[in-house]
Parts: C-alpha cells; structure tokens; sequence
DNA sequence: TTAGGGGCGTGATATTATAACATTCGCCTC
DNA sequence: GAGGCGAATGTTATAATATCACGCCCCTAA
C-alpha cells in the first residue's frame, strides 16, 4: 500500500467510525496503520512491539482491545487459521470477506458476497462465516 | 456417538491407518476415541486432562504429536476459529470439509465436496481451505 | 550385532489471549 | 467549579494454546 493510499485510507476509517459513533482514537489509529502497512498477515504481538519506541505503555490489552474494535467496525479481519490480522481492502460494508491467502509472498487477496452454501444442513441458521484459502497466487504460481 | 458406532468408527479407523502404511498406536487410538466420544469441538488440552488418570505420562507434545497424526490422516480436522478439534465424521476421504457448527448445542455437521469458490482471485491455485459456518442447527434455532 | 527411524516421555519455553483492577479524560449536570 | 459518569487506556498478572529440544525405547532391516 502507497503512503497515499493508507492517508486516504486512514481518513475513510475515521469517517467510517464517526458515522457508527465511535471514535478512532490515537492507538486504534496507529494499529489500523500498521495492519495496513504490513504487506500482509501481521501477527498481534508484532504490532505490540511496533507499538513499543518508547519504555512503558503497550502491553497485550492495548492491542487486543484495538483490534477487537477494528475488528468489530469492519476495518480489519482475522485470519483464523494463522492468529493473524489483515486490514479490510474493501468498504467495510458487512461482517464477512473470504480470503485467498499466498502461502509463498504472504499477499491476501479479500472477496466479499461469496453465496450461501449450497449443502448447508437443513434449517441452519448461519451467523457468521471464516473462509480462508491458502495456496498460491498467480504470481507465486509455480509454472 | 453410540459406544457402537464408536467401536466401528476406531475400527475403521485403524484399517484406514494399515492401508495408508502407519500405525494407528495406542495413544493415537485413544485420543482419537476421545474426540469422537465428544458431543462437539474438544479443547487440547481437555484431552491432556483426559489422558492423564496416572500421574506422570501425558504432556503437551503427547496430544499435539496425536492430533497431527490425526488430522494428516484425515480422521480429525481443527476447527481454527475455536483452536478445538472435530472427529471427522465421513469417510477421511480428502483433506477439505465444510463445518456447521452450532453456537448453542456444540454440534457440529460436516460437508465435503463445496463447489470451488466462483470469485477467486486469477491465477490463485487453493491448496488447503478452512470453511467454517457459525450459527444456530435446526434444533436450537429460535421460534 | 548394530545402526536407523518412528513413536513417545519429559522438561522447558514460546506464543497467543484474557482477567482484573487502577487511572485518566471528556462530558454532563448541578 | 465540584462531582459523577462512562469510555478508553494503563498496568499487573495469569490463562490458554502450542512448540522445541533432547533422550529413551522398540522394532526392524542390513
């Protein structure tokens, strides 16, 4: 990502919270920014430490709280299967993306309105979904 | 599970391990039990604590070293959304499934065979996916 | 017999995440 | 301005999940 692209990106998170009536404080901005730097997957106790120039403040509830609220805005995903975060490249419109995850270069390609599922058990009622696909992408591919 | 079909799913299971050339041991078996006789995703360590009746034997590496095993065999997936584990219910066919587990019973229902994803990124070749639905069964869906 | 490998025991430690409580800050009301 | 309230954050500790590293035992094949 550009550093213009993440400026225009930080700012519709801002508008984005402001129309929910919340607020994108000084820390959640921060770790917004750096899941947005990262050309990937980042790792929670990694952003910890990015938190860190200086000796005291951030300790793990400092970021945990973070991501829980970006998480919960729509502004960031988790990764299930790697414990890992990736900001959201879309509008963040609704709960669930799927991801294709580039196991060689680490890149996260993000789908939204995938279809329900077509052999779901019968009468249930789905509230929440993690799709994740791991494999190559078309560059990584090898020939 | 009934203690029966129990007795036949271990049954299969070993004959499953035989044919593919591994050994379906005693601590492999019992873990394997142990997920099965379960009514929905276990925990590690709620194995670990199931294992150790004595005193010493059963440490972590035990239980991690059998769920690999387990899981590489295709007799039993992570559910990475809980960091818990399923028995695979079907046939340990291949190595993808589709899980429906519900957030109230604890149930889980098992689908392979999904359709691949209709918007996947070009050139993205899926070497593993992870599909978890998380909501409410038939049973505990409310009025 | 003697390696060699697989499976497992064991102790230590790494990694991921949360609980519980104190503090600060803005805001509203009185 | 004083006081109270709630949201956000700081801080300490600990829980929960997972792996590393080493060594032993057993089997088996040369």
């Amino acid at each position: 990502m550009t550093a213009d692209s993440l400026t225009k990106a930080l700012a519709a998170a801002e508008t984005h919270c402001v129309e929910r009536g919340e607020k994108l404080t000084p820390v959640r901005k921060r770790v917004l920014e750096l899941v947005l730097e990262a050309d990937g997957p980042v790792k929670a106790y990694d952003l910890l430490e990015a938190l860190k120039p200086g000796p005291g403040s951030a300790k793990p509830p400092t970021v945990y709280r973070a991501l829980d609220f970006l998480m919960t805005a729509g502004l960031v995903h988790k990764v299930e299967a790697l414990n890992a975060f990736v900001g959201c490249s879309h509008a963040p419109d609704d709960g669930g993306a799927e991801l294709f995850i580039c196991s060689t270069c680490g890149s996260v390609e993000e789908r939204h309105g995938a279809p329900e599922p077509v052999n779901a058990p019968a009468g249930f009622m789905i509230q929440r979904s993690v799709v994740e696909h791991f494999g190559q992408c078309a560059n990584c591919r090898p020939a």
